[in-house]
DNA sequence: ATTGACATCCAAAACGTTTTGGTATATACT
DNA sequence: AGTATATACCAAAACGTTTTGGATGTCAAT
C-alpha cells in the first residue's frame, strides 16, 4: 500500500530509527542522510500514518468539537463562522477537528463519553454554555482539557473566552433610551443558556440608569431561530401597549421579529425599533440593516481553539479567561420613537 | 492510565487474544467467559482505543468533510444543516466526521492529499462541486471512495447526489411567467461552479417555452453571500429597463436581493418579485417570506454520508447517481405583475 | 484404541510509528 | 597510550489492538 518508514529505511540502507530521527529533525543524524533521507521520503511519496503516531505518541492531535443542536434543522450562521475560526486555527495549529452535532441530553453527554475514553480526543472545546452546564462538569470530574465558549454559574474552574453580554446590553439599553424609547421588549433564548441572565440584566440595568422599567411582561423565551423571534415577535407587537422598541439576544430571532413587525405593516426603525446580537454577516444586508451589537466569531473561534492547544501541549493548570468588551453596530433597524398624537 | 485489553486480561486469567475475541462476540469463546469478560470490561470502564484499532484494522472509520469557504468570514447557513445531516448520519454508522474548512485552490487541494494519503480517513464528502474540479479528478485518480454532492461535466465517473437545478429553474421560469413578467434578471453564483450553468439554462428554457428572452444583460454572477444579493440587485434594479422580477441562485443572495428592493422603497412581491434556491429555514420567516426551490439539505447530507459508507464497507464500485425532483414553495416574495401606465 | 469433530483457548505476529539505551568510530585532550 | 567527547548510527521495546495458525481437551463414532 502506502509507503513506510519501513520502505524509506531499505532503500537508503539505514535503520528505521534513523529515518525516523532524519524526519523528525533529530541532530544525531548527519547531515547528509538527513538530506538523503527526506529527498528519498519525498520521491516515495511518504506521508506518515498519524494512527500509528498517535498510538505511539499517546495523544490525539484532535480537537473534539459538538454542536448542540437545538432542532433537527439546525441551521445556524453563527456556527459556521465560529466552525470557521476552530477549523482553520486547528489546522494551523496541526490538530484534526472532530466534529459532531448532537441535542442537549444524555446522548449529549455520551458522546463527550465516547470521545474522552476512547482516547479519540486531546481536548475540547464546549460551546453555548448552560447553567448547570453537565458538558463541563463531566471534563472537570474527569480533569480533561477544554476551553468554553460563553461562562457558567461558577466559572473560575476553567479557561473561557466570553463576550460581556452583560455590557453589550447595556449598549443597547443606552441606544434605545436615547431614542426616547420606553416601552421595550425583550426576546431571550431559554433560561437554561448561561447568557440568557446576563444579557437580561443588563438590558435591564442599563434601562434602569435611563429610569425605564423593563416589564417582565415583555420579556419572552425563545430558541435563537428565525421562527422563535417571528412568532414571540408577533406576541409582543400584539400585546394592548405595543412595545416600540425590540431588542432580540441574537440576529436571527431580531429577524424574526423584524418580519413580524413588517407583517403588520409597521416601519421597521420608525414605528418598532429591533436590535440583534452577535452581527452575523447578514445583518449587514438585512432590511433595514441591523442594529447589533459585534461578536467577533471568527476570531472567537480561532482564540479558544489555540488556548485549547496551549493548555494541551503544556498542561499549564492556570485558567485563562477572556471577556470581551463588545461594541454596538448601529444601522437603520432603529430609529427615533416619536410620540403620536392620541 | 485507560484500562487496555491486557489489563482485562490479567483480570480474568485470559489471553489478551481470548478478551478481544469475547469483545467482538467471535464464537470460540465460552458463554461463560465471554459474559465474565464483558461484565469486568464494563466493570473497569474499558473503552478500546480507536487509534490501535484503526492502526491495526488499516482503516480509519473516519469521513473527511472540507467545507470550501470563499470569503474568510464563511456564514452559511446552508452548511450547517448539510453538516448536521452528514454529522448525525455519521455518528450513527459508527464513523468519525473529519471537518475543516479551506478556500478553494492549491491549498485545498493539500488538505485532500493530506488526508488521504496519512491514511487519515476512508473516503470524502466533497461538496459544491465545480466543473473541473481537481478535488475529483485527484480522488478519482486515486481511486479513493468519495460521494458528491453536485455534479460535474463528466459525472458518470462517481456517485452523487444532487438535485436537478435545471429543473427547479424551469419551476420557477414557469412561476414567474404565470405571473406576467417579462423582464426578468438572474444572480448567479461564479461559473466554474458545477450549478450554475444548469440552473441558468434552466431558467432561460424554461422561460422561453413562454417565449420570454432571458438577456445576458441581466445575469449577474455572484458568489452566493447577501452581500452579493445586495450588490448585484443593486445593479439590475438600478439598469434603465428595471426587471419585474429576479432570480437569485440561492436563498442568502435573494435576502440580499430584498433588501436592495426594499430599500429603493419598492415592495417585494409587488413591484418586483423575487426568488431564491434552497428554502433554507430562514426562508420562511423573511419578510415578506420567500418564494423558493426546497432542497432537502439535511437528508441530502444524511443520503451522501450513507452512499459513501457503503462504498467504503462493500467497495461496490458502480456507480450511485441520485437526482432529486424539486418543488417549488411559493410564499409571498412573487406575485402578479401589473403593467404601469406610461 | 483410533479417528474426527468440536469447543475453548492462546502465543506470536502484525499494523507504523517513536523512544530508549545503547554501540562504534573518529577526534581531541592529557 | 589512555581517556574523554562528539558524531553517526541502530536493535529492540513499546503503544493497544486484531488476526493467524495453531494447541489442548472432550466426546462420539468407528
Amino acid at each position: 500500500m502506502s509507503v513506510s518508514i519501513k520502505d524509506i529505511a531499505k532503500r537508503v540502507n539505514r535503520s528505521i530509527t534513523t529515518v525516523s530521527r532524519a524526519l523528525n529533525d533529530y541532530d544525531d543524524v548527519s547531515p547528509e542522510t538527513k538530506q538523503l533521507i527526506l529527498k528519498t521520503a519525498k520521491e516515495m511519496g511518504y506521508s506518515p500514518n498519524s494512527f500509528a503516531q498517535r498510538l505511539q505518541k499517546q495523544q490525539s492531535d484532535t480537537i473534539g468539537l459538538i454542536l448542540p443542536t437545538f432542532s433537527p434543522r439546525f441551521s445556524d450562521p453563527y456556527f459556521s463562522e465560529l466552525l470557521a475560526g476552530i477549523g482553520n486555527k486547528a489546522v494551523d495549529l496541526g490538530f484534526d477537528l472532530l466534529v459532531s452535532t448532537r441535542s442537549p441530553g444524555p446522548e449529549e453527554n455520551k458522546a463527550y463519553e465516547k470521545l474522552v475514553e476512547g482516547g479519540r480526543v486531546d481536548g475540547f472545546i464546549v460551546v453555548r454554555t448552560r447553567n448547570q452546564d453537565a458538558r463541563i462538569e463531566y471534563l472537570l470530574s474527569k480533569n480533561f482539557p477544554f476551553v468554553a465558549f460563553g461562562r457558567t454559574d461558577d466559572c473560575n474552574r476553567f479557561s473561557y473566552v466570553d463576550e460581556d453580554g452583560y455590557y453589550g446590553m447595556q449598549l443597547v439599553a443606552e441606544h434605545l433610551a436615547g431614542l426616547n424609547h420606553e416601552v421595550i421588549g425583550c426576546i431571550t433564548p431559554k433560561p437554561d443558556l448561561a447568557f440568557t441572565e446576563k444579557r437580561i440584566a443588563g438590558l435591564r440595568d442599563g434601562l434602569e440608569n435611563y429610569n425605564i422599567k423593563l416589564d417582565p411582561a415583555y420579556i419572552k423565551a425563545g430558541d435563537l431561530t428565525q421562527k422563535s423571534g417571528y412568532e414571540l415577535g408577533g406576541e409582543l407587537l400584539d400585546l394592548p401597549e405595543t412595545p416600540t422598541a425590540i431588542v432580540a439576544c441574537n440576529d436571527l430571532m431580531a429577524f424574526g421579529v423584524m418580519s413580524a413587525v413588517q407583517e403588520r405593516g409597521l416601519v421597521v426603525g420608525k414605528d418598532v425599533s429591533v436590535t440583534g446580537f452577535d452581527d452575523i454577516p447578514m445583518s449587514e444586508f438585512s432590511h433595514p440593516p441591523l442594529t447589533t451589537v459585534h461578536q467577533p466569531v471568527y476570531q472567537i473561534g480561532s482564540m479558544v481553539c489555540e488556548m485549547l492547544v496551549k493548555i494541551i501541549r503544556d498542561e499549564s493548570s492556570e485558567h485563562q479567561q477572556i471577556l470581551l468588551k463588545p461594541s454596538l453596530i448601529v444601522r437603520q433597524s432603529t430609529g427615533i420613537y416619536v410620540k403620536k398624537a392620541k
